[in-house]
DNA sequence: CGTTGTGAACGTCTTCACAGCA
DNA sequence: TGCTGTGAAGACGTTCACAACG
């Protein structure tokens, strides 16, 4: 728990509207690339290029954070790195706990992304004692019994669920009890959480099923069309969702 | 540019919301789940509950598909399964290829999600040649050299592409050039793609970035709240982006 | 009755278009 | 001149609240 005080709502960081919060690792990642090519600033038209959206909506963004351009110029592509990584709390270290290390925990232990910023894997748990002590990713697996221990002991307060979907909220309810406040679910279920705990969900067959609805429909409209081409569609799965302000917790006996 | 202005005044048929589609697949499940323990009929109220979402807005979301409610009673389990499954696109079959069996790869090789319903994973392909024949998940891995000719041979229009970045956008043009006309990318970069082919992005550090974003504001405003908790959010990775209808071509020499 | 289906109000996000500044 | 920053307009999504109806 870091000592919070004196962060004075500075009448102007209060309120980055979610939609842009979802797109900043995307101008991030784009900046980065220009930062590794040593390119020393970047028009608005260019980096929304880079980062797949339309120029007039990056301005926007980037007018929630602050005036970081320079008129007739563009965007320090080093300063706006800077400034977009403190925004996103990516200037501190964040342990993260992975939960269920089955293939696709023991992928996302593997994944290089996850250490790249910020990010730092602290411990992998699981349930199956058989996986105890054995290392993934060069990290031992521990068992779930000492979860509690684990969370409190490295100050985690990022976890990620990849168990079976049977077993999700059960963990969701331990890790929330220890300590964690933002979890990222891979288990297909509803995980029901307190009231200042974050959760984003990441689901496959939910992906494919978008898909699948939009494939559909073109074999449908084929025929139907008279203009040609239909537009071409690219979703970014991480935008905001329903925000619900009101979930109501399931319970059917 | 796009297709001319397709912007019907909402006759009453075609036009389902892209925020409502990305919801159906949770309806979807839920309602799975209900039929399983063979559960007659449901009332919004108790099926969004499962869902996650709220009841007006499930209410809201069903009516664009028709009127499949009771008045006093609620909705037909079974008779909703098959609607929306079919709304879905998913009383048929969809032969779905990975690209990229790497961990990632492997483990969505795996996920048992896949076949549920209506996807089958037709082919593994991957550039290694040592990967070549050995079988994943029961599935033998083929090379990419091969790419085309196994779409078109299994007739397939989705695919996954679970390769690094750097390989991506190669993929993808491959797999569009072949006939893919849906693309679920799990690499962490933006894949341009011709009109009338559909991507989603599925991507950790985007998730786990937007999940520090919150997690430093919690922290910030631990003294700062005068009203005790903060609420809980629950987002749903999968609602709709950017739809961006203009995304230029990236192009940087 | 109880619950659906929906018009209308409200809020959020995107796009437009241009003033303002380097 | 060229590009940013932003008010205003518009599209989209959610919530409210209640009439319609089994």
């Amino acid at each position: 728990m870091a000592t919070g005080r004196t962060h004075r709502p500075a009448t102007r960081s209060r309120g980055i509207p979610e939609a842009t919060v979802a797109r900043l690792p995307l101008y991030l990642r784009a900046l980065t690339a220009l930062s590794e090519r040593s390119v020393p600033t970047v028009s608005s038209e260019e980096l929304a290029a880079a980062a797949g959206v339309n120029s007039a909506k990056l301005r926007k963004d980037f007018s929630y954070l602050g005036s970081y351009g320079t008129r007739g110029v563009g965007y320090d592509v080093e300063y706006l790195v800077y400034q977009i990584s403190r925004e996103l709390g990516l200037t501190q270290d964040w342990p993260v706990v992975i939960v269920g290390i089955g293939n696709l925990g023991a992928a996302l232990a593997n994944y290089g992304g996850f250490a790249s910023r910020g990010f730092r894997v602290a411990a992998l748990i699981d349930a199956d004692p058989a996986m105890a002590g054995k290392p993934v990713a060069g990290i031992p697996v521990q068992h779930t019994d000492d979860l509690e221990k684990i969370i409190k002991d490295n100050g985690v307060s990022i976890g990620v669920i990849a168990t079976p979907a049977g077993a999700a909220q059960q963990v969701c309810d331990r890790l929330v009890a220890a300590g964690v406040t933002s979890i990222l679910n891979f288990a297909p279920t509803v995980l029901s959480v307190p009231d200042g705990v974050d959760v984003r969900k990441v689901d496959l067959s939910i992906e494919l099923q978008i898909l699948a609805f939009h494939e559909q429909r073109k074999a449908g409209e084929e025929t139907a069309a008279g203009d040609g081409a239909l537009p071409a569609t690219t979703r970014d799965a991480s935008t905001d969702q329903g925000p619900d302000g009101d979930v109501p917790a399931v319970m059917p006996a």
